[in-house]
DNA sequence: GTAATTTCTTGTCATTTGTCAAGTAGTTTT
DNA sequence: AAAACTACTTGACAAATGACAAGAAATTAC
């Protein structure tokens, strides 16, 4: 038996659907463990999978026109993966997304989740409640950006997500907040002050 | 007769199925028109319109913490214009939407989309198209955050919708990319230089 | 366990953007 | 047409952040 309570508990988080329903759904996902430092989508590919994260820490970057990597997003445990773009317009990705440290994660195909769309009407719901996420998660980093300083950006990030600190190294995250490595190393050193 | 064949269109546009499909859901849709300065989405209400904007230019703001607006988007003519997590969430908006300029639009209700979103299969794919159109489209303006200067993102402005600096004020493509006017102002007089 | 590599910090100085205040130009109101 | 208002620009200076280089600390590889 798959041992998916997690993922399952998520789907029903996301989406208020019967214990069944969840459960169906849940069972179209495929287990998956990922080694550290594993590149799970490259650029230039289409995203074929659509993932669920039970454990471990993801980023996804781009490369800039000098060719330095730009941390774009950060990914924690219990949130899906997937490249929007590439996923649902079937495109190749503009991204790259590889796992920071150790990652188990439950999985499925783009052509069979498609069927388990439109054939479950409770899978749709969930479907769409992720994209509403996704999209409000992108809305609010964006808004961020534009009333708010760096500092407070590293401290909003601090106290809504200090795991993410302890397993991600500080240069991902100066990149994710849209500043450098150094001037984060200078932001935590004023707020230890404080 | 309703003379919505611009609205078919951009249906037609974002995902593509039969004529008779896209007049079905376009079919569900009314006309509404608005004069400029119109508040037509108040901080605190929930979002019930799903409109499509067919000419005129509007944009959403929030207020920061020293009461300054802040324009969080600017809609252009042949665009959706929702508050995505309170029509969707069903949730108080944070945001107001008033219009610019005085704007033609064709809406529909939550109720009645919901219902035409399990009817319909079209429909759904529309509906799932225009979130996603709108998920990439903040986390381009994420991205464009954090790898961009100011003068880069208003260039990029200018290039991509120079309709809009023609339309609306300074202040709100200033605010929209995250300085302040006096800042764009001087970016402005920098380009004309070069 | 030592060497190699990566991560993080710090110093100095440059650049970008903000703040505030004043002024000009354009638009709307009466 | 004058007055009031709004939009935009500009100047002087301040604050935030970047660039680059060097070094310290931590982690990984051998």
């Amino acid at each position: 038996m798959k041992n998916n309570h997690l993922l399952i508990q998520f789907i029903k988080n996301t989406y208020p659907i019967s214990d069944y329903a969840a459960a169906l759904i849940a069972d179209n996902f495929e287990r998956i463990t990922y080694t550290k430092h594993t590149l799970m989508l490259k650029e230039g590919k289409i995203n074929s999978d659509y993932l669920y994260l039970e454990s471990g820490y993801m980023r996804s970057y781009v490369l800039d026109t000098e060719g330095n990597e730009v941390t774009t997003n950060i990914f924690k445990p219990n949130q899906m993966v997937f490249e929007v773009a590439s996923y649902f317009q079937r495109k190749p990705s503009k991204e790259n997304i590889e796992t920071i440290t150790e990652c188990t994660a439950w999985g499925g195909k783009y052509e069979s989740f498609q069927k388990l769309f439109h054939s479950l009407p409770e899978f749709r719901e969930f479907g769409r409640a992720v994209l509403v996420k996704g999209f409000i998660s992108f809305k609010e980093r964006t808004i961020s950006m534009i009333t708010e300083k760096a500092e407070q950006r590293y401290e909003k990030l601090l106290s809504e997500s200090p795991d993410i600190l302890q397993y991600v190294p500080l240069k991902y995250i100066a990149s994710y907040l849209g500043i450098t490595d150094s001037s984060l190393s200078r932001l935590r050193k004023d707020f230890l002050r404080k």
